[in-house]
DNA sequence: TCTGGGGTCCTAGGACCC
DNA sequence: TCTGGGGTCCTAGGACCC
């Protein structure tokens, strides 16, 4: 039999981690409806998810649909530490692990057979290590390819093994509705079920160029090879990040220049500061604006110099966000503003320049090379404080938004290394 | 009572160049 | 007289993922 038509591929994924964890730490809410979050629902307990209770659900909806429910707020140091302890079990089963998010993982054993036994049987060892070890159920899914392992670990969910023979894949899959393929959400489920396909099976079977006008070209042609069980990704490495950002829910706020100025202020500030640390500038500046009803706008600007200075990238942003309020000056509250830099590259010599060899004389305007050089420069300086004492201790003027958080500072940490 | 935070990818129209 | 096709970049919006 060829390497790339056996079912090594196994996905990993920890049952309703941020929840499970909770129940983990306090036996107390063990076999009780839990949500983990405050306004809004960011994980449910399965006991909480048999009332409709969802992540990204309003409290209030939640609270609605599940009377009895709890909130608990966050462990987020516990998630990450939990998390990591899974990875290293998972890794002592075979080095070709690729870690997605916080709680989840694909890995290639096809290597490690020989020591471990067949596919199946290291599922089953690498569950009772972490139920064992950790404390914490986890789902896995064993198939031939990346697409079929993920599937099947959602089948197998909760706490349980799904393996897809290569023999098998095709019944496996015809009976499952679409919405289990990667990259079809709700928009792309309606869209297909007013078209009468509801089923993986069905979608396989459609005419490729009746699925292009569905769902548009690249997802029409992407969804039917994996309908047809064609998947060419490996296990590997993620790739270096193409965009970094930061966004602050606001509840409903006045639209003052006050709350814009400190809250952009704030989220530049940690924008460029991770991208300085990540060795990285940018070209391009997006800010989006949402107003009530989640009606959402964004603006952006490519500029010729990477932009990695904390005070260039807050001018920039602002004159975006002046830019969008202008053209909705119908609208008087804001619940959201957010800040994303892309166009990512490293940053040249230039921006390295010592502070008091840059040039000087004429005015300069943001952007221009030696300002962005001699105020990345003072950035320098106030990283390497911030590194030793910690980031309250110096920073620009003082952040009215930072006085009332909506999460806490320790959820945008997790956030920022593992998306969830 | 109206919803977190951090990302990727795709589409479509227009500007601009050769 | 005022026409063609291809490529690239930019901007805005949106679906989706964890």
């Amino acid at each position: 039999m060829a390497f790339a038509t056996a079912a090594t591929v196994l996905h990993a994924d920890l049952d309703a981690f941020y929840a499970s964890v909770e129940q983990l730490l306090d036996p107390a809410l063990r076999r009780r409806p839990i949500a983990v979050g405050g306004g809004v629902v960011l994980a449910a307990s399965y006991e909480a998810r048999s009332y409709g209770v969802a992540a990204g659900m309003p409290a209030w909806r939640a609270r609605q649909l599940c009377p009895g429910l709890a909130f608990v707020a966050g462990h987020f140091g516990d998630y990450q530490r939990l998390g990591d302890e899974v990875m290293d079990i998972l890794g002592s089963f075979t080095p070709f692990v690729e870690r997605v998010s916080i709680d989840e993982a694909f890995l290639d054993v096809a290597g490690a057979l020989r020591l471990f036994g067949p596919p199946a049987t290291i599922a089953v060892a690498i569950r009772r290590r972490v139920r064992a070890e950790v404390g914490l159920p986890l789902s896995i899914g064993v198939a031939r390819t990346k697409h079929l392992a993920k599937v099947a670990s959602q089948v197998a969910k909760p706490d349980g093994v799904v393996v897809v023979a290569p023999e098998a894949e095709h019944e496996f899959l015809a009976g499952l509705p679409v919405g289990l393929i990667w990259g079809v959400g709700p928009v792309m489920q309606a869209r297909l079920a007013a078209a009468g396909i509801r089923t993986i099976g069905e979608l396989a079977a459609a005419p490729g160029a009746a699925l292009d006008q569905l769902l548009g070209r690249a997802l029409g042609g992407k969804v039917a090879a994996l309908a047809a069980n064609v998947d060419p990704r490996q296990i590997g490495p993620a790739r270096p990040a193409s965009s970094m950002g930061a966004q602050a829910a606001l509840g409903r706020r006045r639209a003052t220049p006050e709350l814009v100025r400190s809250t952009l202020g704030y989220l530049c500030d940690r924008v460029a500061g991770r991208l300085r640390a990540a060795q990285r500038a940018g070209r391009t500046v997006t800010v989006r604006v949402r107003f009530p009803g989640m009606r959402s706008v964004t603006r952006s600007a490519s500029v010729a110099m990477p932009v990695c200075a904390t005070l260039t990238l807050t001018e920039i942003a602002t004159g975006l966000a002046a830019a969008a309020l202008a053209d909705h000056r119908g609208e008087h509250e804001l619940t959201l503003l957010a800040v994303s830099v892309s166009h990512l590259v490293v940053p040249t010599m230039q921006l390295e320049l010592p502070l008091e060899r840059r040039p000087s004389g004429r005015p300069q305007g943001p952007g221009s090379r030696s300002t962005d050089a001699a105020r990345w420069g003072l950035d320098r300086s106030v990283d390497a404080v911030r590194a030793r004492f910690g980031p309250a201790s110096v920073g620009y003027a003082a952040v009215v938004f930072s006085e009332d958080p909506r999460v806490p500072e320790a959820f945008r940490e997790l956030a920022q290394r593992h998306p969830s």
